[in-house]
DNA sequence: ATTGATCTACCTACTAGTAGGAAGACAAAA
DNA sequence: TTTTGTCTTCCTACTAGTAGGTAGATCAAT
């Protein structure tokens, strides 16, 4: 076996909710998905709270060490930028993962079980220090002209990165993610 | 009788799909809001979809009237871009509506029905075009400095919108989205 | 012999939606 | 003026289907 069942129904589980968030999907979507019954799935995760805070956890996990291996192997900030947002126009473009997840779960945030809207928000704040990281390593390279400090470009960045997607899926347009972000990493540049 | 009942109906639905979208509310959650039973809803509005059908439409339709309104009271296209983003600002902190009912809907696009989800597209198209439209008019005017079409800039600012209004819910921070959104503003100034 | 994973069968609560009737408003007809 | 009919709104009571979740049996692997 190459890959449990468990990852299975996180998969699975995983493109339910980029599609339609926490309430889009149910048991029984994932049941026909993976191939066993409804009842199986919860021998695997007993609640759906418990699966949905156990994939968030693995997602939010999984975008930690993707951009620490961007930091490690991209060496100048701007390469970093554009290897971040490279790695999410691709997603688009393909449809493997045309959203993010946490993105999708905040516009949901209070209706979420608290476990798992902390660790979205989490994940907002993690990613917003990453980008803060890089844009302040790339202004005392004085590679960025920042217009404001990185915390708050930083934010400016990860809300331009979740409307792009929002309207790529609303104009039915994968190419308009990579025509509103681009733009966005050229103007910081010094 | 100052609020007929389809409007109460359309006013409770609104805030519902506001706080948790599509599938995120039921007839019973309206019933109970509205002080009215399931079935009279029915009544009002045959089918979920059709209420939706009828809700945005007339979202869709006074945020038209509103932006014909700015650009009818407010004389110079920086001012007018100020007026649309400070109403989203005021709506944001007074969480009187902390989210565009549209942009709410645009995640869960493939979900819906394809009525609705024209309608969320063409909201997504007129508020580019009429950002587009600002846009234009304050570069010819010399107040703006755009590094790219009207349109494009429509599209990166309408982006910048939408992803603070996320932020500022994940993080639970009503204050960000000015302070992301204000420096789209000052950036543009020539 | 026990464990883990799966199954069938089931439960309760809730989903959208329907059938049919009661109460009032209103206007036309007696 | 009263009566009649129609329209609107809301109701109770119901349906079929789906939601998340449980109980208990089977079976293969340890």
């Amino acid at each position: 076996m190459e890959q449990t069942t468990s990852e299975k129904i996180l998969d699975i589980a995983q493109s339910l909710v980029i599609a339609g968030g926490y309430n889009g999907f149910s048991y029984a979507d994932i049941s026909e998905a993976v191939g066993i019954r409804k009842a199986s799935i919860h021998h695997h995760f007993p609640t759906k709270a418990e699966l949905m805070q156990v994939l968030v956890e693995r997602y939010t996990q999984r975008a930690r060490a993707g951009l620490k291996a961007i930091g490690a192997h991209v060496p100048d900030p701007a390469g970093q930028l554009r290897a971040y947002l490279a790695y999410w126009e691709k997603c688009i473009l393909d449809a493997s993962q045309p959203f993010c997840v946490c993105a999708m779960l905040a516009g949901e945030m209070q209706m979420l079980p608290a476990p798992v809207a902390l660790l979205v928000q989490a994940h907002f704040e993690n990613l917003a220090a990453w980008l803060a990281s890089v844009l302040k390593a790339g202004a005392d390279a004085g590679l960025f002209r920042l217009d404001k400090t990185p915390e708050e470009e930083a934010d400016m960045l990860m809300a331009c990165v979740h409307g792009a997607m929002l309207s790529a899926r609303a104009l039915g347009n994968p190419g308009l993610f990579a025509a509103i972000v681009g733009p966005q990493l050229e103007r910081l540049k010094a």
